[in-house]
DNA sequence: GATGAATGAGCGTTCATTCAT
DNA sequence: AATGAATGAACGCTCATTCAT
């Protein structure tokens, strides 16, 4: 039985807070003191469970590429059709940044020294998040879907799209410029057009 | 080392030490001491010619995008076929941002009560830089070298790529996860794809 | 208003308030927060008159070695004989470091990495302060009132052994092992025996 | 039984590598926390052994001051002529010093207060150390090789002299301003000498 | 015997900014 | 037009130590 329920998993809760201060309040603004103030703890007691703030930054960056892996496996999972595959992927993908700005934001948008986090592995994860989508285009090749040889630069292409897509939105969340829903769309069946051949660009079942 | 004899002197050397700071060291780590030091005048010189620190960035903004729109029109002003006008203008905006990462970056990649800009302001401004892309694109459309008819979303859609493009490489100088110069050629190629028409996608002469 | 009267010099006063606090609490327990508390001003104020922790000490040594080497000069000028010029640097330099053991302190007996100031620049200025004992030991010399030829080497051990005399001393001031007084007599009159010719050790004239 | 091992391993294994990282990182750089990162422990098991830290190195001042007097001992009791006795333990002194650079300093160089060991009984117990020299100059005088009847005195003064030379050495380990061999034969001729009778200074039997 | 968890106190330092001059 | 001097607020971090387990 434990005594200190409300004290139970500082490590999740500093993990928590520190979410919630960088949604809140941003990178630039974030301070061991206000993790501590926020949970009700003091700020050495962070550094018992983290050893420094890149470190804690470093953890729910991990988190972060972890829950995009399974969150991309599932939305492709969902579908056997390789064009709704990608489609779900893309979809899923904006999803999880719109879900969680923090995660993506540590995790794309911000500099390695203010991280902490090897810029190489945090690509390697991402690559690893990639897969389904180039797994899906070389299946839509093989279907005679889309006429596309190079998969990698292709799914990165997508990739930057989206990126850019997501890194306004996020960082401009009140003023974006463009109407999001609408833009993805447009955005989404602009990807399709692209890959598509002669004049029936694509057979694509929408989602 | 400047002589101070030039009175306007003092404020363009603080911009430029500014400018130099921030690409050197980053937007973290710039402080009014370092630019003064820079310099070598004292800190509250500058507050002589800028209210505070926002206030010097968000001029440095203002001078970004006045460049960015005098390079957009006169990139695309050196081609009269619109395809061209418009891959003229895509090229010249990557080219801005590898030539400006500081401008592109306290322009685009910084939030709003970091750069104290007002980000609406900021997008009145980069529309403007995007015009001739849509002006482009509607000659292209009358020429029927194009099928688009929501001219401003289509540029809307390439400025999110290749603001995803910029945000990467200029994040990641050093670790890029693409090769930029054939991500970039694709990504364009893609653009012009999107919009093609039929088994004859588009009649582009390239640049 | 401030007068100028009370304000005058903080730079001097931080000084001060520093070796005031050597004294009393020890180089361990010197902290740029109590030296402030000690003047009334803020911490960081003292960042404006010094770059930093180790550049207050490095002041003070070099302000200790400027004291040492005038008291050295002075004292040895009161006499014309040599070895009472000896025996007046003797004890004059044991007076420094009995009247400012915070200044000793820090100059010989920090390590450099505690006091942040080059050893080597240190021993140029102790060098420096050794002159005048090195000019009576050739004077004597020439004299025949000692047989040394390696005047240096022979001020050297001097110093060494005054350097031992004071650093038991101040090391453990309520408690020296031995009779301050009736040490330094001994020692020095050792240390002419120890330089004395046949039965005759030396024609010591004494002070 | 295993038991009886594991704790008196764990007391020696941290006295061992509080030794250790205060020889390669300095008194003021020792915390609970390194030593036990050193051992692999935690710092809450060193407060087990010792009540805290000023206890922990109390006992390595006691190990010192017990391997000092045993090192005087033996040392003396190499030869049987007082004088090199007395030459065995100046040299034997310095040893200890030079090759027990942690032991020594603890013992001779900290403030009581950094230390927490009573200064009245560490000089109670150098005092120990010291009777082999003081006996040696009794049987020295009893031969008629030197001319002193303050045993006492003098082997303090020796002591002085020493401690100046090993303070000043381990102080600066890398900038010695003499050569510390030449040095040291320098220091002991010295001495002989000032213990000198007349124009046979003394009778000595170099080792 | 040892440790997981936590904390109060404190550290050196940096910062944007102010204001009298 | 510029600066000398100062400051309030905060920062990341380390420390010796405690205490329940």
């Amino acid at each position: 039985m434990k005594t200190k329920t409300d004290r139970t998993g500082l490590r999740r809760q500093i993990l928590d807070a520190t979410r919630s201060l960088l949604l809140s309040e941003g990178v630039k603004n974030l301070s061991m003191r206000k993790i501590a103030a926020e949970i009700g703890c003091k700020a050495p007691s962070i550094y018992y469970h983290f050893e420094n703030k890149a470190a804690l930054i470093q953890a729910l960056v991990e988190e972060g590429h972890q829950l995009l892996f399974s969150l991309m496996e599932e939305a492709v999972g969902r579908y056997t059709d390789p064009l709704q595959r990608l489609e779900a992927y893309m979809r899923a993908y904006v999803r999880f940044g719109l879900d969680n700005p923090v995660y993506y934001e540590i995790m794309f948008m911000l500099r390695a020294d203010e991280s902490g986090y090897d810029p190489i592995e945090s690509f390697r994860q991402a690559k690893k998040s990639q897969a389904p989508a180039i797994e899906a285009f070389q299946e839509a090749e093989r279907q005679g879907l889309v006429s596309t040889d190079d998969f990698i630069r292709a799914t990165g292409a997508i990739g930057i799209m989206l990126h850019g897509y997501l890194a306004i939105i996020l960082n401009y969340p009140e003023n974006s410029p463009f109407q999001p829903d609408e833009m993805l769309d447009y955005i989404i069946d602009r990807v399709f057009r692209s890959h598509g051949i002669g004049g029936e660009p694509y057979k694509r079942h929408r989602l």
